[in-house]
DNA sequence: GGTGTCGGTGGACACCTGTCCACCAACTGT
DNA sequence: ACAGTTGGTGGACAGGTGTCCACCGACACC
């Protein structure tokens, strides 16, 4: 590897920041090159092949695919999780921290669709270290959700269970929109219309679940299924 | 390839019949094969060492490894869009619709998680056109609920935006739920929590929607962002 | 009863895959 | 100044891949 600036070759960087270097450019290859199908089908000689390094210098890198992957995941989550929790901490209310919560989460997958479309499509089917780590940052993210609904007042009386389950698809809803965004065009229009989209639905699921917690009967998680099936109707 | 029964051979059956029997074996042993990883990645060979055939005969029965992948998907959404669509005829009332539905829906995974499976893999990540196949199914399904919705008395003042934007968080939680019940022990235990809780989630969901539907300033689907953030809380 | 269709065969083609190995050159710490 | 560590090389290995081709033999039809 020749390294090279404005056609001059310069003073060559420490042994360590090479190898940062390459590390680098050898996630950024994987993420590019599985943008078109999974990590399990990822070739190690395409990666090195764009990297512009022999096949087997991988290994001094990562010692298999699935420890690629797992970075990968890391590096996904950390600033997501960051910003999120910033986001979060700075709005009191539930309602007041939806909108700059899907405003967040859709300029952070404008900025990077790559990271988030390795999230979104190794979230199912690819190597299992890799699903079960993904998983659990978005146990961890629901986890923080539902103690964030905890905090609010009045919610002694809500069992943790109904605080998982309305955290849990709040998180679904979520990832749904971050697929949306990532299949459809990447126009401002259709950004917004999304944002709007999960927005609304985030809102609903919300009134929704403190209407539902009211509910003298359900309180305590015991289990136990409604004996009115159609409370929700007229 | 030998036909035998009771270690004797039978009268051949016809040309047809035989052809589809291998084209079954073709898709039975592709979707055992996707098991643990996806269509992409599925090699035509592993296939026909699997039927018994030579890897060129694949090619009789499908064009493609897409050709095959449409076929699956085919064959997994026509068996439980026809049970949905008998269970939500029967029920009159969008409360009364959520329980049976979600037992069905559970009742239809345990029964063929083969196929469940499969599309939830390949609905993210996986061939192009499969993927589209797939998305293209769930729209149908989300339009039908979007339906149901409109049928309910009093839906006459909702915006269409809106029913589809609530229809469409309750397809997102039921695959959801579909992801849980596959990467999840098979226990009968853990099927029933994860019904009950789905239909926890589509309860919250449907009393939030109404509720939401309810206010003014909401009717029309102009897509203007609410002024008020917060009102889901206190 | 003869003929053509058709599901299936098996070999060959050119290419791609992960991983092992010995080797190198240069940066590093002493 | 020297020895050791280390990122990277390149060849070789034993497989695996999709697809083309000519060929076969039995069922289907006239």
């Amino acid at each position: 590897m020749i390294w090279v600036m404005d056609d001059q070759p310069v003073a060559l960087p420490t042994r360590t920041e090479r190898k940062e270097r390459t590390r680098r450019a050898i996630l950024d290859a994987a993420l590019t090159l599985t943008e078109q199908s999974s990590l399990s089908a990822l070739s190690l000689r395409h990666v090195a092949r764009e990297v512009g390094i022999a096949p087997t210098a991988f290994y001094r890198h990562f010692t298999s695919a699935e420890d690629l992957g797992l970075a990968l995941v890391d590096e996904s989550f950390s600033s997501l999780r960051r910003t999120l929790r910033d986001v979060r901490a700075a709005q009191p209310s539930v309602g007041g921290v939806i909108g700059p919560s899907v405003e967040v989460l859709v300029d952070r997958v404008r900025a990077d669709p790559e990271h988030f479309g390795f999230i979104s499509r190794e979230r199912v089917g690819g190597l299992p270290g890799v699903r079960a780590a993904i998983r659990h940052e978005l146990d961890l993210f629901e986890a923080e959700i539902a103690t964030d609904f905890a905090r609010l007042p009045g919610a002694v009386h809500w069992s943790n269970d109904d605080l998982r389950t309305s955290a849990n698809l709040i998180v679904v809803a979520m990832v749904a929109a971050v697929e949306r965004l990532l299949q459809g065009p990447g126009t401002p229009a259709f950004e917004r219309e999304v944002a709007r989209t999960t927005a609304t639905q985030l809102r609903m699921l919300s009134i929704g679940a403190i209407q539902w917690r009211s509910r003298p009967q359900d309180r305590g998680g015991s289990g136990r299924l409604r004996a009115a099936d159609d409370t929700a109707t007229s």
